[in-house]
DNA sequence: CGAGCAACCTGCATGC
DNA sequence: TGCATGCAGGTTGCTC
């Protein structure tokens, strides 16, 4: 489901409703996801306060008093808030109760996502230290993505959304910004000069901000906390629009898989 | 090391 | 109606 925008989206919505908000006790009901939850959180996180929400790549980091709840959505995972006398529905896997009597829930019906616990600095957590920069850090530049891409064949567009090389940005954004670059989404990535990964590089940073701003794109089921969707799906120039005209040229969109990911490209507008 | 791809799992749309 | 197929906002962990 969700891609930097929509997580950021998440994060924001939960911020307010848990931060200096006391753990009163959590349930796991289907502790098998990508990792198994750990049972331990059962006797650890009550008591504990949540002091921030924050945010690296696509993991969303509940800062608590004696640790870190790091929180993984997959394809498919929702958070939303809910008074603990809310109805359970179909996937609820695990919920987070405070002690005022307001919960977290996590939901999430493949379970494809994670929810991970550390008493580390999180940044130094295995799934997140081998990361790469967040987009709209400094580091992430075209002088960066030039240097990451020499002698690499894979294409340009799986490369982007390699999180090695850059967070956050996922299949819709990845077909978005190569099209508002103007970069075919097949091309060698080593092959992509430098003054093209400079357009692509605020292509991203452009594109992932509009999405923020919009609430994340809805295509299927992605809502934010409070159940909402987002509208970025009505800014899309190529994603899902395969066989109708480019906004742009009017050429039909094409579609073609790339890393078994579905691609979206407009073969005029995009060399 | 990089590239390609199967796997994880459920739900939904489509076609016979 | 049923059943088989293919597809889905992600990531890991194999093989070559």
């Amino acid at each position: 489901m969700p891609e930097l925008p929509e997580v950021e989206t998440i994060r924001c919505g939960i911020e307010p409703h848990v931060v200096k908000k006391t753990v009163d006790h959590v349930r796991i009901h289907n502790g098998s996801l990508r990792w198994p939850v750990a049972e331990a959180l059962i006797e650890v996180l009550p008591g504990q306060k949540v002091n921030s929400v924050k945010r690296r790549s696509k993991y969303l980091l509940f800062t608590c008093d004696h640790g870190t709840l790091i929180v993984h959505l997959g394809m498919t995972g929702h958070l939303r808030l809910t008074s603990h006398s809310d109805a359970r529905r179909k996937h609820d896997h695990v919920e987070i109760v405070f002690t005022d009597g307001s919960a977290l829930c996590y939901n999430d019906s493949r379970r494809f996502g994670a929810i991970l616990w550390t008493e580390n600095d999180p940044l130094e957590h295995v799934r997140l230290v081998d990361l790469g920069p967040e987009p709209f850090s400094p580091e992430f530049n075209a002088a960066y993505l030039y240097q990451m891409s020499r002698g690499r064949k894979v294409a340009v567009k799986t490369f982007l959304m390699n999180a090695h090389v850059v967070v956050g940005v996922g299949n819709i954004y990845a077909s978005e910004a190569l099209f508002r670059a103007g970069i075919t989404p097949a091309r060698p990535a080593g092959n992509v000069c430098k003054v093209d990964y400079e357009r692509l590089v605020q292509s991203v940073i452009e594109i992932l901000k509009e999405a923020i701003a919009a609430g994340g794109t809805t295509i299927r089921d992605f809502s934010d906390s409070e159940g909402r969707p987002g509208y970025f799906k009505q800014q899309l120039c190529v994603y899902g629009r395969a066989g109708q005209k480019c906004v742009s040229c009017e050429t039909l969109i094409k579609q073609i898989k790339l890393g078994q990911r579905s691609t979206y490209y407009c073969p005029v507008c995009q060399k």
